[in-house]
DNA sequence: ACCTGTGAAGAGTTTCACAGCC
DNA sequence: GGCTGTGAAACTCTTCACAGGT
């Protein structure tokens, strides 16, 4: 099955399934498409239907082993041996995602913090200390292909062009800026005002 | 044209259009498709087709007028009257929230923060005061019927219930739990792990 | 009896081409 | 010349029905 065919859609899902899955009680051994279907409200032909696009592992009549399918799943993303991610922007929102358990059970690692200000590097941030953004320049010798950009709108251009230049291939961009970045760099963007502007459309016309 | 078959991706790309408007130069009157397009990262009859589907409001051959466009729109979506929005959590992740310049724009107002716990309870977060969870009961009486939820995990769905019950039919959901609440209530969830958890694929998998 | 895997039908969304207007 | 509004085509994604395995 090529993975030029798989729809955005269901990578877009995989990372729920993996959350599910790992949130499973430790002696549950077998999960069917229907019940994680029902976990996650999805419906079992959908679960059934993205998974398949990557092969069979499930056993007919019985269901999908947790543990292998956690493994493939992992592989599949390519999340296996736990990326390192480097978060730009000590500022409010850096500063929590810092200790947000999130990332931790997909694996994500947040292994260094950039800021600009003078009066925020060198601060301690959970167990990491704080580094001038001019620093950025080593991602790669240190191993990190991925970012998160918790910076001010003015300066998320110029840090996500920093990033890219130091290599980082991966971008999760927590500013409301379209960035514009060469094509081999993954950028998305969460906008939280965006998605509560959304609610209130619904609101008020019930589908 | 009725609201019943507008795309739900047109209604997601609503407010990316209103921000693009809201962070015009004002001396910019009139935009084009092409133009909002190029800033959005969109293609311009995607912009045309999304507009038109509330009615025709461009001139042909000139474009459209940006104030008018931004008034229509957020009637559209039902935020004319700078809706208030209640935050569940003073956490970190909370109050990072409360500082965050982003629902400003939307016209949204942070109108009152609630958490659980006793030492955060009367706390200043900006100019609000940490309020308990217990009197998110009368925030129909304050005219608030939307929420952020941003409370630990083991901790989102009693609050959920106790807001649904408060009257509250809008909820962004900042943990990585699903709500189960009655019908009426629209959530949106953001959870910045499963974004993050997509990247390495696309990284690996260069489309 | 129960569950997976999958082709095919159906629904939803985007793109295109162009008629019509400024 | 340039831009909007829109039906139709193309594309993508979801749902369904069921063959086949345990």
């Amino acid at each position: 099955m090529s993975r030029q065919n798989v729809p955005d859609e269901t990578i877009r899902r995989m990372p729920m399934y993996l959350r599910a899955l790992l949130v499973c009680p430790a002696e549950r051994k077998i999960v069917s498409s229907g019940e994680l279907a029902e976990h996650l409200g999805l419906n079992a032909p959908q679960v059934r239907k993205d998974l398949s696009y990557f092969g069979a592992f499930g056993t007919p009549g019985v269901g999908y082993e947790v543990g292998a399918l956690v493994e493939r799943i992992r592989t599949i993303m390519g999340i296996q041996q736990a990326p390192r991610v480097a978060l730009v922007g000590a500022g409010k929102l850096g500063r929590a995602l810092v200790f947000f358990e999130g990332f931790k059970m997909y694996g994500f690692e947040i292994a260094a913090v950039f800021d600009k200000s003078q009066r925020k590097i060198g601060r301690k941030v959970g167990k990491l200390t704080v580094e001038p953004v001019s620093a950025i320049g080593c991602l790669g010798q240190r191993d990190i292909r991925m970012a998160i950009l918790a910076v001010p709108a003015d300066a998320s251009q110029k840090a996500a062009e920093a990033l890219a230049e130091a290599g980082v291939t991966g971008i999760l961009n927590m500013t409301f800026c379209r960035l514009r970045l060469p094509a081999q760099v993954k950028v998305a963007t969460i906008d939280a005002a965006m998605e509560l502007g959304i609610l209130p459309y619904y609101m008020n016309n019930p589908g």
